[in-house]
DNA sequence: CGAAATCTTGACATGAGTCAAACAGCGTGG
DNA sequence: CCACGCTGTTTGACTCATGTCAAGATTTCG
């Protein structure tokens, strides 16, 4: 309730309309490891991160998993149904203990007569995601394997450093090399090239399984 | 209106509820070259192309306009803007003489509110969308410049025949060897390579500024 | 301490970008 | 109506980034 008002999507709702609103949300809690929806099972929640971190994860044509996106609490994922069948396209796994909030989509087609202007910002934001992802889309094959990667880990690190407070501790990205050369569309190999470079000049730092950006500044100056 | 009812996002609404949301719509005619809408103009419209043919430009960080999408009538494109203020992130362009609905951001919030599951379709749509999108971008950088034309091809193909009761007249995709470059991230000399080696195998067939797919079957089989 | 997984580094092959030149379709003006 | 020129297409030669294959080193955890 408290995570429903900081939520960009229902901002501007009054205490009344979010009451209401959470009364139809449903609240769950998962453990690390476990999958909150699997890619290809029919799409019946919309979901809400109230606590904790999920991953979510694109099934890619040759059987692998890959890592699509980090989220953090206030992030939507999941997906409604609509008149024609649909299924979830992603998979999301808690990679900590997680707290959500759920709801139907009937529920969620009630809120959104009650609250037309919830739908238009709910779909404003997937336009604004579906842009990017097309400009993405443009930049991914034209632009080199270092800037994809500087431009995931910028991003992560910014969405994380959001999260909590801005700057406070360093920001982990639970991410390995091939988490990374999967969402640049490349090779662990790669990643690790590109990678031990920036760490010898101080930009990053990492180990086994995480990455910190020390140095975003010159990260985001990265050519090749 | 009779493309109205045609159109998926109102499919299953009465004649009555149609009428009323044709009110809320200005229809608007455009000759070959105009420019529907520019990219990074503030966004006020949702469009509905009710007849001819348009493209969509994204621009690039070059400068350059990259051809995004090909529409047929039925499409919809533009964008909504929200409390937050909000540009077009294409620019839509008629490349025949055209005729388009279009509603502004207030009468559709209206319409939201009368029609609540025309708020849910439509963001079914746009996440149907993103989800493709998504996808695209995995596999965009991980397949050869030849699967990716041959997709484009496909793709478009399929959408265009389906707009002209499947298979009268063979498809003519107008599009240049440098529009099919932008849209695979590739380049001209890349695509007509590829291209040709289609040609003398008689899977498809191209001229200056237009190409026809001949064989989609082998074309889908395309491994290089 | 040992085993399994992850990361690093090297050598090599190759797809595709770049540069450059010649060619061909298509509109225009004499 | 034809020649000219603009623009798009084709082809070749070359280079380079990056994927692939293969060890070897390192970290983490039981």
């Amino acid at each position: 309730m408290e995570r429903l008002s900081r939520t960009p999507l229902f901002a501007g709702l009054s205490g009344e309309q979010l009451k209401l609103i959470d009364r139809r949300m449903t609240r769950l809690s998962w453990s690390k490891g476990q999958f909150i929806h699997t890619a290809g099972e029919p799409a019946r929640h919309l979901f809400l991160l109230a606590g904790g971190r999920v991953r979510t994860l694109q099934p890619a044509p040759n059987g692998q998993q890959i890592v699509a996106d980090l989220l953090i609490p206030t992030d939507l994922f999941g997906r409604i149904r609509t008149g024609d069948q649909a299924a979830y396209t992603e998979t999301a796994e808690a990679i900590t203990t997680v707290c959500t909030l759920q709801i139907s989509d009937e529920d969620f087609l009630q809120v959104l007569s009650d609250h037309p202007e919830v739908g238009l910002r709910l779909l404003a934001d997937t336009s604004e995601r579906l842009s990017h992802a097309r400009a993405d889309v443009l930049r991914q094959s034209t632009t080199s394997v270092a800037k994809r990667v500087a431009a995931i880990l910028l991003r992560l690190t910014s969405k994380f450093d959001w999260d909590q407070t801005a700057g406070a501790a360093p920001v982990h990205l639970p991410l390995t090399r091939t988490d990374l050369a999967g969402m640049a569309g490349s090779t662990p190999e790669s990643v690790s090239r590109v990678m031990s470079r920036w760490q010898t000049e101080g930009i990053v730092e990492s180990g086994r399984g995480w990455t910190v950006v020390l140095d975003s500044h010159r990260l985001a100056a990265v050519h090749d």
